[in-house]
DNA sequence: GATGGCGGAGATATAGTGTATCATTCGCAC
DNA sequence: GTGCGAATGATACACTATATCTCCGCCATC
């Protein structure tokens, strides 16, 4: 879809900090709650955007949401939390801009966003996705990502964006 | 729709399917044209299920088509060369049952399918997906693959189905 | 040949996801 | 104040996916 379709400026090309051998960056650190809102805010400013209400409204929305969350879910969470009917395409265009700032990723599979808990370093994210209860895990393998990364430049692809989720049972549910 | 939608260049001018001299796969053979529809109806029968008169018109329209192709497009297609529409539901039900049987593989970024050029043995496939042609490579790296998995069983999740996709430029469009 | 079960396909409706376009509001520079 | 641009609102629409029910053809059985 749409943010992978028509959104389809690929992120490195568009001014990520990509070295030049096409491999990102790493060394990092997370951040929760306030102070994940304070890290997202100072990634969004610094890269010259606003950090208005309703972008932090939805940004909170987000963070707080367990696992993944569809742009109208958090349409419908942020309509309800200040009273007053958020549309849809309001909320896409600003995940589309938080993607773009790495203040969110976007979970391919599951056409749905999560916070992305360190905006500061770019990672090229790998996520597991549990089929029973949706929990997601995050992590970050710059080696695993290198090598996928690679692959691919090695066949003259010049890679942008790689999309790296299993699907499978997380570690409760399968016990 | 996939490329179409996005008012990419038609999928008619995109190289697909893709052999790549350093793709090393043991004892796998791939398959073109009539013989690939050959192969798709031996493992569908031989997993106990028909091969039905619409079954082989969207297997062939999925397999002329370069590039992926979305249900909805395959159901005009399907519905053209036939002069009797077909319903987007049909073509679900059946492409579902592709993915199964391992005679296509759903590409998630692209809500879209492509045939699978060797429904024989079965892998976890890596798309490269150029961005601004549409074309789509497919890669069958079971070490990488492998690599995931481990990576994903390390930390206690059972990974079942890896989705492996990188957005990008092809060698022809980076040029 | 009639009957009944079963799988495949058709028809229709609807839910969910994403984009396009134009209007409105607001802050800020001049 | 005026004008401009960024952000958001409102609306419509396109695309993707699923649910449900019906119908048809096949075939085993009687």
């Amino acid at each position: 879809m749409g943010a992978s379709k028509a959104g389809l400026i690929p992120r490195a090309l568009a001014g990520w900090p990509v070295k030049d051998d096409n491999q990102v960056m790493s060394g990092h650190h997370e951040y929760r709650g306030e102070a994940l809102a304070d890290a997202a805010r100072g990634a969004l400013t610094r890269a010259g955007e606003q950090w208005t209400e309703m972008r932090a409204l939805i940004f909170d929305a987000l963070a707080r949401t367990r696992g993944p969350a569809s742009a109208y879910d958090i349409a419908d969470a942020v309509s309800k939390t200040r009273g007053k009917r958020v549309a849809p395409n309001s909320v896409y265009r600003i995940l589309d801009l938080f993607v773009d700032n790495n203040l969110a990723k976007r979970v391919e599979t599951q056409n749905a966003y999560v916070a992305n808990a360190h905006p500061d370093c770019v990672h090229d994210c790998i996520f597991l996705i549990c089929d029973d209860c949706g929990a997601i895990t995050h992590l970050d393998d710059d080696e695993l990502a290198n090598s996928m990364r690679s692959r691919a430049l090695d066949t003259g692809f010049r890679p942008a964006n790689p999309v790296m989720e299993v699907r499978g049972t997380c570690k409760s549910c399968a016990a």
